[in-house]
DNA sequence: CGCGAAAATGAGAGCGGGCTCACATCGACC
DNA sequence: GGTCGATGTGAGCCCGCTCTCATTTTCGCG
């Protein structure tokens, strides 16, 4: 079908070693003689098959990301980071969706294992359960961890600071007087080392400021993701509600945001909002939103060269980068006033 | 390194093409002879080598996509729907970005045909220079076009009516009595397919109202994305600015709120604004935004549908699908009022 | 001029799995 | 009992390339 070697060889006068040498860019090769290969190559429409040279070299120069999913910009932004790191020295990405679920976590590793992958870069799904990404290392593919660790896993990983961003937050929030702070997170905060530190956060500001922290103020979305929307119009109709909300990820903020404008509930003086990821929309928002920043494209950039370092036989231990956030102090948040307790629900307001 | 078919055949006292039958699930295997080979796979961890696989065979059940550019949700979302499809038969999608640079486009899908794809989904970056695409089709990789298409090209597509979606957005407008109707579009108007159809959708309007297209009312952003801040401000702090603005994109749309917010215009009241291509939080602005919905996850699936019969063989002429947009009415367009032409600036709001 | 090392080339053995072919086995059917 | 088709198995070539090894050519230098 495709044009080979060989074609190339006969085309050029050459025998085939020569020509793969000169294709392949390895060996020695006469000046003349390549020039004539190429010009060949050239003529011929020669692609060299990757299949082949994988087969043969036991490399396929190919890296391997398995996000949770890419409808997320968060992925998408740290995809791209770690794809300029690694094409910059040749390797091309290929990117799995795990759906934020072991079972085709799994099947995705088995899947790229299968096509011969250099390295890997895993958002886990689950932090309790990396046989198979041990399986991986011990065979010999590196794997780098994004974003989440995994229990007892040994891996390069490249993580944001939510912990410390959380903390921000909440330093931020109980300065404007506020103590009955919620949080919006999804169930798998319990499965996705991310969330947990968030959740952590969260729990640990309230305590340092004297405050038993209430679970009924933690909102827990039921689907993996995009379920915030419900969560927080529990939350805040619930009998108790909170004066303050963190929003634990971008898809949570959004589900919040809408919770928010159903129930007309005016940001920024009836409810303060905090989210944690940051994107653009949240500067134009009205009001502009208060975020937690993380350096998204950076993360996948350090994980890209972490797996680089890695794979060109980089033998320390483990290296677990924790990368700081910001906190962007924008309008969504309010110091609290008394009568907000009593009456939070906006009473004039827009059209 | 890996286990191979030899090993596990060895293991199961079978003949290496007995083993590989079973594991490759082709030809004539006993009863006994599968159960014992497939028992003795799972003990030693066998994993198919899918070079070795695509070299023999010629197929790698691959099939890529190049989109412009992953962090764009439109192609994240497309993504997502061709994944759908094509995983459903065992396919695997490998993404690759062209960043809207043809040059890159091609490099792409060389890198892509290297890896033996049975099948490419390209949203070409440049409608005039399909050379590269050409090849491959007649080398005996099919193509599918998304969102866009290319002049000359006679290949399966599936793209959104841009057209007729511009078109409702123009006459919404016009309705209101809207007669100075900017656009803001991306320098790549003249060469991605979509953004000239909603081009030329604003001049058709325009002219079957019997006004005058104005150029002058058209700001193209010169970085091929995100310029849309830069354009916009130009346009609306010119000498006779428009009373309306269609965002061609959401990467425009998310510029041209950037500068509405700037300027402190008042949208749907000093300024009306349709986007073309809806995404979650536009229904959440304030105002929220009216938008030319396209979709976009359908779109993915059609392509995937076109390539998977196109690479079982389907041989009828290229279908060409359009599917419809639909004008969702929010409230950032307002009727046109006399005072609006003269002060458009807002003088009490925020802050 | 001759020698040895470096440079250039070719032959050919795999890499792992698909696939063809030859052969063996087994019923079924006349 | 013999023939035939269906079923099961193994041997071995081939896919296109990398890479080792042997061989030839080139060239610097005593």
């Amino acid at each position: 079908m495709g044009v080979t070697v060989r074609d190339v060889a006969l085309q050029a006068g050459v025998s085939q070693a020569t020509a793969a040498r000169a294709l392949g860019g390895y060996g020695y090769v006469g000046e003349a003689a390549r020039r004539r290969i190429l010009t060949a190559a050239r003529a011929l429409g020669y692609l060299p098959n990757n299949a082949a040279r994988t087969l043969a070299s036991g490399t396929s120069n190919i890296i391997g990301l398995i996000a949770g999913d890419i409808e997320n910009s968060f992925f998408a932004t740290a995809a791209r980071g770690l794809a300029d790191v690694v094409e910059e020295f040749g390797y091309t990405l290929i990117i799995a969706n795990s759906d934020e679920d072991v079972a085709r976590e799994r099947r995705a590793v088995d899947s790229l294992r299968a096509n011969k992958v250099d390295g890997l870069v895993v958002a886990p799904a689950d932090s309790r359960d990396g046989t198979h990404l041990a399986d991986a290392v011990s065979a010999g593919t590196p794997i780098v961890l994004l974003d989440r660790t995994v229990r007892g896993l040994a891996v390069d990983s490249a993580v944001s600071d939510g912990l410390a961003g959380t903390t921000a937050a909440m330093r931020h929030l109980l300065a404007q007087g506020h103590r009955r702070i919620g949080m919006v997170t999804n169930c798998a905060h319990v499965l996705l080392t991310s969330m947990t530190m968030r959740r952590r956060g969260w729990e640990d500001a309230l305590r340092s400021a004297g405050i038993k922290p209430d679970d009924s103020l933690l909102a827990v979305a039921s689907a993996p993701m995009e379920d915030g929307y419900r969560a927080t119009l529990e939350l805040l109709t619930g009998p108790k509600p909170p004066t303050a909300v963190i929003a634990a990820n971008n898809f949570m903020t959004i589900g919040a945001l809408r919770a928010v404008r159903e129930l007309d509930i005016e940001l920024g003086r009836d409810l303060s909002l905090v989210a944690f990821d940051d994107f653009e929309l949240l500067s134009l928002y009205e009001p502009p939103i208060t975020a937690v920043a993380q350096p998204v494209r950076q993360l996948g950039r350090e994980a890209g060269k972490l797996l680089l370092a890695r794979m060109h036989g980089d033998s320390v231990n483990p290296r677990r980068l924790r990368l700081p956030t910001e906190l962007i102090v924008r309008d969504s948040v309010a110091k609290l006033r008394d009568q907000s307790r009593t009456s939070r629900r906006a009473q004039a307001t827009r059209r």
